[in-house]
DNA sequence: TTGTAATTGATAATGATTATCATTTGCAAT
DNA sequence: ATTGCAAATGATAATCATTATCAATTACAA
């Protein structure tokens, strides 16, 4: 099993790419956060490492993390483009709180299967979705019962 | 069953809001769409036919329009916000071709119960959801085989 | 070492959407 | 009609995340 920065050091060489000290930062920060992130939050993780580093590089190297197959990017619809790990991260959609912005992931091969057979019944072969369900959590649905 | 106008302009007597020319036309215009449109090809269509009328009105009256609960908001994913009827019109997801931009309305009661439920696993109630599928359509499969 | 290509950080640009604001409009009460 | 007031409009500036540009720096290869 490879580990992520092998993965992402293969795909720089494969593209003939350079492992720089910011790459290896970004990456690095990238990986040690669990949840989703922003560009921005993961910028302001690193200028604390490195003041001198600039929003323009967490945004490429986010890029290539993503080229490397370590990062997907998840879109709330909110604006900013989120990044979350998909390396040794079974595939899964989100639910969202409307109310707190709780987020969890949820899986369901049925729903997967039935995508699949839905996309075929109309000639196309699928290759990628999203699903983003939205609700309320029961903690908000507590806090707006009073 | 009241027509999509007497729908928009009750929203505007209850939100005491004035019927203008602007929002009757850009009503009129959304609605002779069947397709999804974004605000700026209504921006285009409404222009020809009043070619003083300002880009933001549209936007402004798009939002009464969803407001009302006339239109949705579609979001394909492409930085645009697309727009769609809504009204007399079942709820459906998309399917969108990654080659040619194609969409096809899809609608599986299946998944759709099986959304609800997920949700409640996680004590989640559903309120909403989005689930867009995209993959390659026949053509562009044909097309790519040469 | 020297040439070349990649990388960086700063900054400008982009592009969809929203906010601002002075002007115009429409209605309501005199 | 006339006045007053709130809503509506169009032009334009602002916003905000993301991308492009570009000069300066870095790293590898011959």
């Amino acid at each position: 099993m490879k580990s992520e920065r092998e993965i992402f050091d293969n795909y720089l060489i494969k593209k003939n790419l350079r492992e720089t000290p910011q790459r290896v930062m970004i990456l690095d920060a990238f990986l040690k956060r669990e949840e989703h992130i922003t560009a921005e939050q993961l910028y302001d993780i690193v200028k604390k490492r490195d003041p001198s580093i600039g929003q323009a590089t967490v945004y490429r190297v986010l890029r290539l993390i993503v080229e490397a197959g370590l990062a997907l990017e998840v879109d709330f619809g909110d604006g900013v483009m989120r990044y979350e790990h998909c390396y040794n991260h079974p595939h899964h959609d989100h639910l969202v709180c409307k109310g707190c912005g709780k987020t969890v992931e949820v899986m369901d091969s049925v729903i997967e299967e039935l995508q699949k057979r839905v996309a075929e019944s109309f000639d196309f072969e699928l290759m990628d979705h999203e699903m983003y369900l939205y609700g309320n959590c029961g903690d908000c649905r507590k806090k707006s019962r009073g």
